[in-house]
DNA sequence: ACCTGAACACCGTTCAAGT
DNA sequence: ACCTGAACACCGTTCAAGT
């Protein structure tokens, strides 16, 4: 041992990100550990600290990973999809499906999201926006730039928080509500009301 | 020491719940350690195995207390408006008012969502989602009970979503977007969809 | 140069021992 | 009976020492 040089720092950094999916994929609840990452990566805990500054900067190269796929899911959802509203549909899907197929890799990206992000993870989350914005301009036409920005982040914030209450409330309610169909409702009534000419909220 | 008997189990469970609004009051991301805890009690670690099971008992029963005045104050609200839509401001205000003037607590609310909650608790979100539902069954007389059900949390999730960007976003986006306007302008649309007479949306 | 693993300062939790 | 605080098994992080 010491000294084996299998892999450049690039790979190391690659196997440590693997190395995270497969804890959090194999149990969502599982905790992250600095020994937990670097066993899996066939290394010792202080190897990590050479490529990674601490565990959060790994976390933080860990969501921006996801956010890189979503971002791709979603473009392929673009141009997959003709009228504008069924692109918003596939595009929540997206993000819908990585919380109820990978719920511990989205359990990462929703729980990190308070603390400070990057540059890279930032430009990455407003390139996602940019998407949802694109299609909102083409819905609705009588909303200006503004409009469009605040409407985009709250219907993605709505469809965050419905997955969050979904990853809450699993076995637990009495009524269980299907976040699917929460999903559904939400867009086609909050389009609704962002498609007709109603005056702005008073302030 | 020992055999203090300064406090009944009622007074120690009420000490400890304040010294976790105390400490994440004075700073908003502060981890709340067991030490931590019952030193600001006065009492040293062990004593809080006495009251609580584990630290996650505690910030359940933090989060049930939270809850509790987050219901009376949107109670306070329904006294206080006349027509339904002002009462549904009213009431989204007072969670975003808990965001924004005790981001610690409110962050100890949604951090513990993820993790099973005890039968109390969900009593306490039920009844608060009953208020919503309430006043939405009274705007618009048109939706029938499962749609009011399920309007009222998707409603509900994305005033949460809103202040979960928010509070991720502060200090760090170019453009930063007001999340009291994001509430309002959200809302209003939402609930210009909900009123109207559209078909449901397709499954 | 690359990697190790003992060491340090923390954490939650327990429980024998004091009063 | 009530409370203490040392002890245990864990963390994240560092860094002298091996190859």
């Amino acid at each position: 041992m010491a000294r084996r040089n299998d892999h450049s720092r690039e790979q190391l950094k690659d196997l440590a990100i693997e190395s995270v999916f497969n804890i959090v994929d194999s149990d969502e609840c599982a905790t992250v550990t600095a020994r937990a990452v670097t066993q899996g990566m066939g290394y010792t805990v202080g190897t990590l600290y050479l490529v990674f500054s601490s565990i959060d900067d790994l976390l933080l190269q860990v969501n921006a990973e996801l956010l890189k796929r979503l971002h791709s899911d979603m473009q392929f959802a673009v141009k997959n999809e003709v009228d504008p509203q069924a692109t918003l549909f596939a595009m929540a899907k997206c993000y819908f499906l990585l919380a109820e197929h990978y719920p511990g890799r989205w359990k990462l990206l929703s729980r990190h999201r308070e603390k400070l992000g990057d540059e890279e993870t930032d430009n990455i989350v407003e390139s996602i926006f940019t998407l949802v914005e694109t299609e909102l301009a083409r819905l609705a036409p009588i909303r200006n730039n503004k409009e469009i920005a605040i409407a985009a982040r709250a219907l993605w914030s709505a469809i965050h928080g419905i997955c969050v209450v979904n990853a809450s409330s699993h076995l637990r309610h009495r009524v269980h509500y299907d976040a699917r169909s929460l999903v559904r409702t939400l867009i086609h009534t909050y389009l609704s009301g962002f498609m007709s000419d109603n005056i702005a909220p008073p302030t």
